[in-house]
DNA sequence: CCTCCACTGGAAACCTAGGCTC
DNA sequence: GAGCCTAGGTTTCCAGTGGAGG
């Protein structure tokens, strides 16, 4: 064995070796469902009673779980699912129970095929058209005998981008088997406004049941973090103060419980990092920098090219109006050899980068000087540059 | 009150890259 | 291989517009 290898194995077996504020760092990530859920016994109940007919086989009632993020809707739906899961197999029940985010899904397409995977139906990932997909994972159902629940976390997000098509497609399934219908629907949303977007048929049907998850306090946030906090960290690992700042932070926003459980977690590997033996506050405050930070780079390095370059014109050569930018942006694409976008393109991308939050960009008229955006950097341009630079194309035009 | 700038942003067509079915 | 499908990004076309200056 070389001297390499050895070193190695001597560093792996410090790194094992060296104590850690964690016992079980599994309980505090987002798929974590914890055995108890605090402040959510109306919800949990609630939604149990509406979905239990299930059990006997029967149609349950299509439900829309509201709330802001954070709130506990998706550990509900998922507490309640388990729960039900388990008491299905253990009778012989034939229902799938099916969880699916639409926005990580992304298209109605690929909604579906997750849908069908989960319940053992193959498809081809691409070349059939949505309608296609639709049938075969009903056929599949139907020669089986099995109705499905389905839990459509992030609804809003499929009905903005693809509209409420596919949800009427899975609302009117019937067969003569299925009278009633073939699919069960647990809608979650985080936007309170979303059924606006909805043909008022599929309003009614999806929206038979409706609960509403609301913010927790800052004094509940402490109670749930100090539970997770209990069979994460090891005792005496997590000091009061920390776990304070964290239900604080959180709480102060609009009780997002999410967050916070991100919050303390990042702030346990800070302290394990530097071999702290407790996380105290400042972690919590340098985990809070760290979540932002990198949030940010994260949305930049992903960027496309063209939008990377529109925003290094921004933070670079202090262009505000989209005419500027643009001029600077084609002389840009002219040095590297590249192809510019159109001006439509461009003026998109600007308004992209806005929801995105990297930019602030706010339409204004000077009269009988036009009509424009008004673009300016919305974070740090020196964060902004260097998540930039990460791109060897861009490194060379920013100073 | 009218004009007219420098755009905005909707709509639809188009292109590319993937893949299925027959 | 022809003829379909989808997703995602882009181009093309164009009607619409807030308000300074006449």
């Amino acid at each position: 064995m070389g001297a390499t290898s050895a070193k190695l194995i001597e560093a792996i077996d410090h790194y094992l070796s060296r104590p850690s504020v964690f016992k079980n760092k599994e309980a505090l990530s987002i798929h974590y469902i914890p055995d108890q859920l605090y402040f959510r016994d109306e919800q949990i109940l609630e939604l149990g009673h509406i979905l239990a007919p299930l059990l006997r086989s029967e149609r349950s009632s299509n439900a829309l779980l509201y709330g802001k993020p954070g709130t506990g809707k998706t550990v509900v739906a998922r507490f309640v699912m388990r729960h039900i899961v388990a008491k299905a197999s253990q009778i012989g029940c034939k229902v799938h129970f099916c969880y699916c985010n639409a926005k990580l899904a992304g298209t109605e397409y690929r909604l579906i095929l997750e849908v069908a995977r989960q319940a053992n139906v193959d498809l081809p990932f691409t070349g059939l058209s949505v309608a296609e997909a639709l049938s075969r994972l009903k056929a599949s159902l139907l020669a089986t005998g099995y109705r499905m629940l389905l839990i459509l976390d992030e609804i809003d997000h499929l009905v903005k981008h693809h509209g409420d098509h596919l949800l009427y497609e899975l609302t009117r399934s019937t067969s003569q088997q299925f009278p009633s219908g073939l699919f069960n629907l647990v809608g979650i949303s985080n936007d309170l406004t979303f059924k606006e977007w909805l043909d008022p048929r599929v309003l009614s049907s999806l929206a038979e049941e409706e609960m509403v998850f609301p913010p927790y306090t800052v004094e509940q946030l402490k109670v749930i973090l100090a539970a997770r906090a209990e069979s994460a960290f090891r005792s005496g690992c997590l000091s009061e103060g920390a776990l304070n700042l964290c239900a604080a932070l959180s709480g102060s926003e609009h009780g997002d419980a999410r967050r916070a459980v991100e919050l303390l977690r990042v702030a346990g590997e800070l302290a394990d990092r530097e071999q702290a033996a407790r996380v105290e506050e400042r972690h919590v405050e340098e985990a809070l920098r760290r979540i932002e930070h990198d949030r940010t780079t994260e949305a930049i390095t992903t960027l496309p090219l063209h939008a990377k370059l529109l925003l290094a014109v921004v933070v670079n050569d202090r262009a505000n109006s989209t005419g500027a930018i643009y001029e600077r942006y084609t002389k840009m694409c002219q040095q590297l050899g590249l192809n510019p976008v159109t001006r439509r393109r461009a003026s998109g991308i600007l308004s992209e980068l806005d929801v995105l939050g990297l930019l602030s960009v706010e339409v204004v008229s000077y009269g009988r000087y036009g009509r424009t955006k008004r673009v300016k950097p919305n974070l740090s341009v020196d964060m902004i540059k260097n998540a930039l630079r990460e791109d060897s194309i861009i490194a060379q035009l920013i100073n």
